[in-house]
DNA sequence: CTTGTCACTATGATTATCATAGTTACTATC
DNA sequence: GATAGTAACTATGATAATCATAGTGACAAG
């Protein structure tokens, strides 16, 4: 690879989040924050990313104010990472994607009968669905409203990860 | 870079969406057919991507089955590509995308006193701004049914690029 | 004082990407 | 009828991002 051609500075926005997001290292980054996981071993674990680019990744979101590195320790010093609000609003791309994925990216069956995760919100308890807005109750949905639940094969994916 | 890691097996939907989406070149393609450029020479200029890259993902996207290669002249042997179904349901993303960017990506006065590119609801004829839901009817807003209006600086970029 | 944990950094092989140039199959112009 | 143009690609070589694997530093626990 050359030095990868430079989108940032255009004033397409599709282009200038593409610079971000079209690379599946922040993508599934940016997955483990918003689903709560804040440890780096965490994150490098359930993403199968080596720990280089983890860091390299890291770093750069955090250059770009979408996460915030935190001391949660201080003997020993460990560190782990939040979103900012800039970057809780990437929420609204991932589930967009969660979306396309449970109507277009599945074998039917492959999922068990329901989805790959139930989402459910928080305020109503209705089930969303592949929903942008709720059925329950008509809200929009955004980070932090929904509580998510793997499928029983999903879920043991991601044990399977993490032993 | 070692062959990079599979995820398309991966039970987590947005896994599976990532490593499709996860990839500069896919987005812009896919922002290009979505505003209604077909033919390959205007993906390439307007992406500013090489032709070798832009033929590699067409060829891996009509795979896929998100978009179709149909010819549009018998002589000369002429072809363009359209989305599917499946294709034109990524609006979602991209559409997130843009609204995640006009609020976040830009300096304040990047883009004059609008958005980068203003977008009206087809039927109603509302600004629909940044929303999920059209502020002036309440209707979903999917594939098709905005028309954009890109500020001038950015139709200016436009020019510049096919030229 | 050895083992374990967590957040990383270092090294080398592999390969995707970019820039540039060339190809194929026609049509239109001089 | 030879040259130039157009559209959709393919070929080639240099560069750098990625992966796998191993190692480091600072501390805690047994």
């Amino acid at each position: 690879m050359p030095k990868r051609a430079d989108l940032s500075d255009t004033l397409c926005p599709v282009g200038r989040s593409a610079e971000l997001l079209g690379d599946r290292a922040v993508l599934l980054i940016l997955r483990e924050l918003l689903f709560g996981r804040r440890r780096f071993e965490l994150i490098a674990a359930n993403t199968g990313l080596g720990p280089q680019l983890v860091s390299a990744r890291l770093k750069m979101l955090v250059a770009e104010g979408i996460v915030e590195r935190r001391a949660y320790s201080e003997r020993p010093l460990r560190h782990d990472y939040w979103l900012t609000d800039k970057g809780k609003a990437l929420f609204d791309v991932l589930y967009a994607m969660r979306n396309w994925s449970e109507r277009w990216a599945y074998e039917p069956g492959e999922t068990g009968d329901g989805p790959a995760i139930r989402y459910v919100h928080r305020t109503c308890g209705a089930d969303v669905g592949t929903a942008k807005i709720c059925p329950g109750c008509g809200a929009e949905l955004g980070y932090g409203d929904l509580k998510g639940e793997p499928s029983p094969a999903l879920k043991a994916e991601q044990v399977a990860r993490t032993a």
